[in-house]
DNA sequence: TTCACATACCCAAGTTTCTTAGGTATATAT
DNA sequence: ATATATACCTAAGAAACTTGGGTATGTGAA
C-alpha cells in the first residue's frame, strides 16, 4: 500500500476499524475513504485488499451481503461477533506498537 | 520479532536509530538493548537481526570492526554517511506512518 | 565434572503480507 | 469512440519475518 514497508501488518487492522465506525462498506468504498481520510496519501491497491477481506471473512471476522446497485454487484462487508472482539485486540496491538517505537526511537535522555 | 505482524518493517529502523545514538554495537548486543528499552516486551530474534544487519552492510548503510573479545569475535557495526543520511529518512518515514495511523484509528468525530 | 545457561556468530525452509500486472464488465462523460 | 470511474477478481514474485536448527567459548551451580 506505500513504498514504504512500514504498512506491512496493517491493513487488516485498518479495514476492522473502518467497518467498526461505518457499519457495512464494500471493497471499492473502502479504497477510496481510505485516500480520503489521509487527503491521497495512504493508497489501499486492490489486490492487497480484496484477498484481505476474503481472509478476514474466512476467520469469521466478516460477513457479506451481495446488492446489485447500477446493474452492478457490490459485496458489503461488515464485522461479526467475532469480528468486534478482534477489532478491540488489533487497536490495542497497534498502540502497544507505536508505544514501543516511541520507547525506542525518542528514547529520554539520562 | 512479535506475535504480532506490525513490526514487520521496522527493524531496519529500530537497529539504524540505535547505531545512530550509541556509536557503535554488535549484534547481540542490539538485542540485549532493544529487551532493556521496551522492559522485555519486544524481543528480536537472531533469525531476523543477523540477515537485516548483512543487507545493512551490502546497501552501504553500515560498516563493519571484528574485535576478539573473551576469546570470540565480536562483530562492531557503525553508520557509514549514507547510514546517516538514511536513518533521518527512515524515522521521518515512521514519524508519517504513525501519523497515518493516528488518523486512520483515531477519527474526529463530525 | 558435568550440565545448563549466557555469550556470540550464522543459515535455510517455510509463512505471511504485500506489489505488480494482469483480467472482466458496466456506466458516463468527451 | 475512447477514456475514466466504478466494481469485482487472481496469480506470480518480492520482502521481511519465524522457526528451528548449527558452531563455539565462558561461567556458575549441582
Amino acid at each position: 500500500m506505500q513504498k514504504n514497508q512500514l504498512y506491512k501488518g496493517s491493513l487488516s487492522t485498518i479495514v476492522l476499524k473502518l467497518l467498526n465506525d461505518k457499519g457495512k462498506m464494500y471493497g471499492y468504498q473502502i479504497t477510496r475513504e481510505v485516500e480520503k481520510i489521509t487527503t491521497g496519501e495512504l493508497v489501499i491497491t486492490e489486490g492487497a485488499l480484496y484477498p484481505t477481506l476474503h481472509k478476514l471473512e474466512a476467520k469469521g471476522l466478516l460477513s457479506v451481503e451481495i446488492k446489485t446497485v447500477n446493474n452492478r454487484p457490490r459485496k458489503y462487508y461488515f464485522l461479526t461477533e467475532n469480528g468486534k472482539r478482534e477489532t478491540v485486540n488489533l487497536l490495542n496491538e497497534m498502540k502497544t506498537f507505536i508505544q514501543h517505537m516511541d520507547v525506542l526511537l525518542n528514547p529520554k535522555l539520562a
